[in-house]
DNA sequence: GCTAGTATCTTAGATATCTAAGATTATGCC
DNA sequence: GGCATAATCTTAGATATCTAAGATACTAGC
């Protein structure tokens, strides 16, 4: 199967000759994929899933974490947090447990196993972001990282706004307890 | 429903508190999810998905093509090009007909159906741009773009000499004729 | 002109993600 | 204390994507 690297290739092309300005959506997805798509197959060498390795990262800074908070620190909703769970559970990596309290929660501990994988993984993650911004300058690095935190917070911004009734300034300050506007 | 909107709110603090040096994919990858989100809702108000989108932004351009060209200029695999274009049809935006001569290929048209839409989705798609982009300094969104093409080039090209038998740097020029390597 | 290989589309099945809504537990107000 | 509301997890079902492999049509070399 030729059509991968041709692929690859031809997206570059692509981007090369034209990059109209209203398709930096579509550039920035582009490197998404390239970057997902090269950890993941590092990460398949060690038999680990793209989408468990989110949840990984975030557990070997800290574990004893509820499904809630993983889905915020994770950026993703909570049935997508709570099947990777269940599936790394399966796995042996994490327990999930309601403990005496608050018996909503459940709370996500990293089993030796699961902690384990952190020296293998972590290298892989570096090496692949050692070989995407190779031969770019740290400082465009830096301005890209800087725009992407403007990208992400701006367009945060204007679904908040989107969602209040009342599109006025002054209810931006009440964002706490902001409802969702219904969509068809 | 306060999900959505804090989640927002806490992808941002979580960034903006600690981004070490190889989060790059993580934070590249939050930037797309919020593009695409935008986007998403914008086009779903006019009854159009995500996922078609890609497709019929590029037949606007040029139709006539066929389901690899297709493939490769969107930057997706082929069978989701497939399923796509079969929802396309049925929804009446596209015509799927093989011609005289290589009756393999499947040539895409669009109806007029299909052509109308450029009007009404492509105000939406530079409306979220805008709104993405303000604030930011048009000098550091062309660094952007240009890190971005480098880093998608960076990728292509290692996945490229991962997948070559013999990892000489004289192999990369035959490019054209490299064969996947069978990964486990 | 047959056969082997290649190109293209298609099918099948997996993964990652989402929204919407259901179930359970906690909280707060009367 | 009991009911309404909120928080959290869970289920259900949809979408977008992928890889692997099957089916069909073309091409080239003998």
């Amino acid at each position: 199967m030729t059509m991968r690297s041709r692929d690859a290739q031809t997206i570059l092309r692509h981007w090369r000759e034209a990059v109209p300005n209203d398709r930096l959506a579509h550039l920035v997805k582009d490197a998404t994929r390239a970057l997902v798509r090269a950890l993941q197959v590092r990460l398949a060498e060690h038999k680990v899933s793209f989408g468990h390795w989110a949840f990984l990262r975030i557990l070997w800074e800290r574990d004893g974490l509820t499904q809630r908070e993983l889905s915020n620190l994770a950026g993703v909703m909570e049935p997508t947090t709570f099947t990777a769970l269940k599936a790394m559970e399966r796995l042996g990596y994490v327990l999930r447990r309601r403990v005496n309290g608050d018996r909503k929660k459940v709370y996500i501990f990293l089993t030796p196993k699961g902690r384990l994988l952190k020296r293998e993984l972590v290298p892989l993650a570096e090496a692949v972001n050692a070989i995407a911004v190779r031969g770019i300058k740290p400082a465009d690095v830096n301005t890209t990282r800087e725009v992407l935190l403007a990208i992400i917070g701006n367009l945060a911004q204007d679904e908040l706004e989107r969602d209040l009734p009342m599109p006025s300034t002054r209810a931006l300050k009440h964002v706490g307890s902001a409802r969702r506007r219904k969509r068809a």
